[in-house]
RNA sequence: GGGGGUGUAGCUCAGUUGGUUAGAGCGAUCGCCUGUCACGCGAUAGGUCGAGGGUUCGAGUCCCUUCACUCCCGCCA
């Protein structure tokens, strides 16, 4: 038996009346009556009430304790009366009557309560985060963590893949985002880098013969915070598979993802099998290649109307000719919303740095017209045109923007989540997810004009191996892929290039030489060449899938111990000063910018 | 690097058009209270109004600068 307890918080029931018991835990709360004390005692399970009055000696000590204190509380389990009982806690038929009690852990005045459902500046919970963890919310938040990382281990065991650890300094890849870079003492003036995903080791892995590979990798990233991404560190469910093609992951992940939100969300999936849309067209209706489906509008191109003879919207016929293209979303049955709802999205879209949304209600008195401060503009012919191309009906309302592309890809995907959410028309009790394929080789570099990678480098090229027109490489399709739920992103990942020739003249064309490529990725390229399986996979974020879980929306709420938006650590005061002798043993000297 | 929001007691917040000694709840300390479960009642302590500068007879409130936290843009193969 354990010198702390014989039970825990939430263990003790009505049929233990009469037992003698001893609990640990925390004193979550004190409700003293003067000559009767009810002290509410915490652990990791539940809470359990513990009562004293003035007849015992240890009376006075326990009336003057400290919330948060651990004590340990020996004492018999009585039934609670009838009109006592409560039914919020799971032991609420029962409580101690204490008979003695040990101090085990004394605690100072609290910077912040831990019994409360109030909420807390983040300094202030990330400064003292072991107590921010005893609240209940973000402790079961963390416990869920655990559950689920713990259920996808066991799945992935289950279908046959294997668990490795890939190494945590590494070198620095001239891809993607910054590094976060580890001096080294024994090779001066070297570095190690932080592996912002363990590609290049999984892929080593399947060349290894390994076959099915995965990991609940920490990844490392030198990049901005976001509400859902955290500055540094997070987790991937990093995964590779030898002899597949792009559906075998697919079907991987959806079994994997399918099993694992019905077990830890009541929400409903909205797709078992989740829907492919193309990047191209990810990027035309929705505007971004992370849509949320739960979201009803789709942004139509009506560009063509505006060569119309009978449309006098001279500002964006003239934008249409010098090569502005003009989207529209079409909201159902909104010709009762006042005035103000179509001005503040307009002023919303304004405040958003693009020129604003232009916006008209389809109505029909004898004839089809628009009303609105641009319904003017349009015959009844050119309205015609824009109800068949779009959809629309009579009642609608339509919010057009007129930009340059990319300008206008940004302005619809926001105006699609803002005109749903104050149509409160987006089902938040649901899951949709969706996978986005197709996405491009190589892009544009909008500043240098020159040609570049769009996602990763290692992707295989769609269609023929041998027929690839490397010519025209903006044409150039991958096996390459993401999954998106509910807007966000969760994973990208791809069939891999395995075949190094094929390699030399894809980052050719990106600008690198092949004695770049031998000298940054010689470990793989020199493994490619001896023998390489066909090989894909992915690697979904955990953090996000966590916090899709739990319904939060901040990264933080799933993430033990986080760091804030400067990437600082303000429990452990990470980043910190080192001795001018560390600093001496590495070689290294500052040189700090004012 | 840029834009928005916030900053007042240990914690959460209020503070009107610039006007007397800056308030409340929780927490702390002290006292009263034998059935509460957000127990109740009374008292006390607790403030560089984020910091610095300016305007004014007078600034928590207006102006400028700056710092911290947060959200967003950039960035994230």
């Amino acid at each position: 038996m354990s010198k702390y307890r014989t039970h825990n918080c939430d263990e003790l029931r009505k049929e233990n009346s009469g037992e003698n018991v001893f609990l640990s835990g925390w004193v979550n709360k004190k409700r003293d009556h003067g000559n009767l004390l009810f002290i509410d005692l915490r652990d990791n399970y539940g809470v359990t009430q513990c009562v004293i009055d003035k007849e015992n000696s240890n009376f006075e000590k326990l009336e003057k304790i400290q919330l948060e204190t651990v004590i340990k509380v020996e004492g018999k389990v009585i039934e609670r009366a009838n009109e006592s009982i409560n039914n919020e806690i799971n032991t609420g038929e029962i409580e101690i009557i204490i008979k003695n009690f040990l101090t085990l852990g004394k605690c100072k005045e609290l910077p912040l309560p831990v019994f409360s459902d109030q909420e807390y500046a983040e300094e202030i919970r990330l400064k003292y985060r072991f107590l921010d963890l005893r609240r209940k919310k973000i402790h079961e938040n963390i416990i869920l963590r655990s559950k689920v990382i713990s259920f996808i281990r066991n799945e992935m065991n289950k279908l046959g893949f294997l668990e490795f650890q890939t190494p945590i300094l590494t070198s620095s890849s001239p891809e993607g985002a910054r590094d976060f870079l580890v001096p080294s003492r024994l090779n001066p003036g070297k570095f190690y880098a932080l592996p912002q995903a363990p590609q290049q080791f999984k892929q080593l892995v399947m060349v290894s013969g390994f076959d099915k590979y995965f990991q609940i990798a920490p990844c490392f990233r030198d990049e901005d915070a976001r509400a859902d991404r955290s500055p540094g560190e997070f987790y991937q469910l990093d995964l590779e598979m030898s002899f597949v093609e792009q559906e075998d992951v697919f079907n991987i992940v959806e079994k994997l993802f399918v099993s694992t939100f019905k077990k830890f969300s009541k929400k409903k999936l909205l797709f078992n099998k989740f829907p492919r849309i193309s990047y191209k067209e990810a990027m035309l209706k929705y505007g971004t290649d992370k849509p949320d489906l739960r979201n009803p509008l789709i942004v139509n191109d009506i560009t063509e109307v505006f060569s119309r003879e009978d449309i006098s919207f001279e500002i964006f016929k003239k934008l249409v000719k010098s090569g502005s293209e003009v989207r529209c979303i079409v909201t159902k049955n909104t010709k009762d919303k006042p005035r103000s709802f179509f001005d503040n999205i307009d002023k919303w879209a304004k405040e958003q740095g693009s020129s604003g949304l232009a916006y008209f209600t389809i109505e029909k008195n004898t004839e089809i017209s628009a009303k609105g401060p641009v319904g003017k503009f349009f015959s009844k012919e050119a309205l015609d045109e824009i109800m068949t191309k779009t959809g629309a009906k009579v009642g609608d309302s339509i919010f057009l923007a007129c930009a340059k592309r990319q300008d206008l890809e940004k302005i619809t995907s926001s105006a699609r989540d803002k005109i749903a959410n104050d149509l409160n028309i987006v089902d938040v009790n649901s899951f949709a997810f969706c996978w986005i394929v197709d996405y491009p080789m190589f892009e544009k570099d909008e500043q240098t004009n020159k040609i570049k990678f769009s996602h990763n480098p290692f992707s295989m090229p769609q269609g023929d191996i041998d027929k690839i027109n490397l010519e025209k490489p903006l044409e150039i399709l991958a096996y390459q892929y993401d999954i998106v739920c509910n807007g966000i992103e969760l994973s990208s990942g791809a069939i891999r290039n395995h075949i190094p020739d094929l390699m030399y003249k894809l980052f050719n064309v990106a600008g690198y030489s092949k004695t770049d490529v031998e000298q940054k990725f010689s470990g793989m390229i020199n493994a490619l060449s001896y023998g390489a399986p066909p090989h894909g996979g992915i690697a979904p974020g955990i953090d996000r899938i966590i916090m899709l879980l739990a319904n939060e929306k901040n990264i933080r709420e799933v993430t033990m111990f986080p760091m804030n938006q400067n990437a600082q650590d303000l429990m452990m005061n990470a980043p910190s000063n080192v001795s001018e002798n560390q600093l001496k043993e590495l070689n290294l000297s500052l040189k700090i910018k004012k």
